[in-house]
DNA sequence: CTCCAGGTCCAGA
DNA sequence: TCTGGACATGGA
């Protein structure tokens, strides 16, 4: 399948820590799966190379093609810090809530690269990345196995918590941004920065902005004088700032500290 | 060997 | 409300 749209960057959108399923393989062709469905990916200039059972409008939502970038490239520009042009087209991606809720516990004090490697055990050990049901009815050493280490109890409680209670994930939905957040800080492992990107990725809250070390560093340095704020005055600082844009600029601040792209 | 990674939890002030 | 230490694991 052939998809075209001239505002996505396939690659960035991938690669900025948003998912853990996905796999780079050969230049830029990816390989991962889209609500359940494995796919083979690859960009061409504006065309995107699709293989797998999946349809345009399930890409079009997961990828968020929906969208018009303008207004965020516009708040952007305002900034002291200069979006790098080869990071335009990156997309919040639109994920399954579980899924979200579920990566995103596996990734507190953790870093990407072992992240992937979690997914990928899980995912070999379920024969797919598991749903909720089927972690609920697996043990903690299991869990432990895949190398989830002090974080599997955190992961199996919230899993047994959600299949018993299927509407909760629905509750959190439908609930404006504070009421969610309160909501999924409930879950064991959540803090406020997990919870931020679970908001933003599993249930597309655009004002969420997660403030993680990286996130931390480059706000210190662009907005506090390198002055040692808390992570709850940045996160009170970008919300009411940006509003619902934060989560996008977040997206976009996250993506070139992580590549080194400030000094 | 120590330090760090998309932090959270708990105890003590 | 804020701070310090513990916590599994593996790569640098």
């Amino acid at each position: 399948m052939l998809l075209k749209h001239p505002d996505f960057n396939l690659s960035a959108t991938l690669e900025s820590g948003q998912v853990f399923g996905f796999s780079r393989h050969l230049a830029d062709f990816f390989q991962g799966t889209i609500y359940g469905h494995p796919v083979k990916l690859k960009q061409v200039g504006s065309r995107i190379e699709v293989e797998g059972k999946i349809s345009k409008g399930q890409l079009w939502d997961y990828f968020d093609l929906a969208r018009d970038l303008e207004p965020i490239y516009s708040a952007l520009k305002t900034e002291k810090f200069k979006i790098p042009p080869s990071l335009k087209g990156l997309r919040l991606i639109r994920q399954d809530s579980w899924e979200a809720l579920a990566c995103f516990i596996i990734s507190s004090n953790n870093n990407v690269k072992r992240i992937q490697g979690i997914w990928q055990n899980l995912a070999r050990y379920f024969g797919s990345f598991p749903s909720a049901a089927q972690v609920s009815r697996t043990h903690e050493r299991i869990l432990r196995q895949c190398g989830l280490g002090y974080r599997a109890p955190f992961l199996l409680k919230t899993a047994c918590f959600i299949s018993a209670n299927p509407v909760c994930l629905e509750v959190i939905r439908q609930a404006p941004y504070e009421e969610a957040r309160e909501r999924v800080k409930g879950f064991p492992g959540i803090g406020p920065k997990v919870a931020d990107c679970v908001l933003l990725y599993g249930f597309h809250k655009m004002e969420a902005f997660p403030v993680d070390v990286w996130i931390a560093r480059f706000m210190r340095k662009y907005y506090f004088r390198n002055r040692r704020v808390s992570e709850a005055k940045i996160h009170y600082f970008a919300r009411k700032k940006w509003a619902k844009n934060a989560g996008y600029i977040q997206q976009y601040f996250f993506h070139a500290a992580r590549k080194g792209m400030y000094t």
